[in-house]
DNA sequence: CCCTCCCTACGACAATCCTTGAAATGCCAT
DNA sequence: ATGGCATTTCAAGGATTGTCGTAGGGAGGG
C-alpha cells in the first residue's frame, strides 16, 4: 500500500454514508449483501448508493460478485489489512510507539 | 471515537497534502515542527498549509502550541490511536479476524 | 516606538463531490 | 420472445473543497 492508495482508500470511507456501507459489509462478513438490500437497510436511493459503492470498489476496500441477478459485494479485508498497516507505519513506526497503544505496540 | 469523528479524521488524513504534513510531524516526534518549516520543505504556499493543517487541527490528530514568534504542531499520537482503534474494531471486530494480520490479531 | 518576521484570515475563482430522477442494461421466468 | 426485477448509467443542480494572492495581527530586535 503506498501513499495514494492510502490517500484513495482513506477518501473512500472518509464519508458517512461509504463508511456506514463498509461497516456493515464487514459485520456481515465474507457472504455480503446485495446492493438492494445494503440501499434499503440505509435508506438512501439505489442510484446514490451505487455512486458510493463504487467509490469503495474502485480503492479496492469491497470486492463485487454476481449471483443471477443480484450483484453482491463484500469487505475486502486484505485490502483494509493494508490500509491499517500502513496507518500503523506513520503511527508508530518512527516516533515513540509507546503512546500507540493496543494496535501498534503489539504487547 | 465515535463514527463522526471518524468520518472526521479519515477525511483530514485523505489528501496529499494532508497525509504528508501528518507523516512528517509522526516522523519528527513530539518536538514537532514549525508552520513556516512545513510550508517550505513541502514546497507549498504558507497560507496553503495554514487552510490544510487547521484541517488536521479541527479533526483533532495534530496539537498547536507557540514558541516565541512560530507555531509549532506535532502530531497527536492518542487521536491517532483511537482512529487505528475504529478501524479495527471495523475491520476485525466482527468478521473472521484471521483475515486481518499484523495490527489486528495481537498474536 | 517602530520595523521586521512568522503566520493566519479573507475573498475570489476553479474544481470536485454529492444528490436526485429518469432512462438504459443485464438477467431470469413465463 | 415478452415481461419484470435488480442495478447501473446519465445528466443537471447545488454544495463543498482546494488554490492563490493579499491584507491583517502578534511577537522580538533595534
Amino acid at each position: 500500500m503506498d501513499s495514494s492508495a492510502a490517500v484513495s482508500a482513506l477518501g473512500a470511507l472518509a464519508h458517512d454514508t461509504r463508511l456506514a456501507v463498509f461497516r456493515m459489509l464487514v459485520e456481515r462478513g465474507p457472504d455480503g449483501l446485495s446492493a438492494g438490500v445494503i440501499a434499503e437497510r440505509l435508506g438512501i436511493l439505489p442510484s446514490s448508493l451505487t455512486f458510493h459503492i463504487q467509490h469503495l470498489h474502485r480503492a479496492g476496500l469491497v470486492t463485487q460478485r454476481r449471483v443471477s441477478r443480484q450483484l453482491i459485494y463484500a469487505a475486502d479485508y486484505a485490502a483494509m489489512s493494508g490500509l491499517l498497516g500502513f496507518l500503523t507505519e506513520n503511527c508508530c513506526g518512527r516516533a515513540d510507539a509507546a503512546a500507540c497503544p493496543p494496535a501498534c505496540t503489539g504487547t
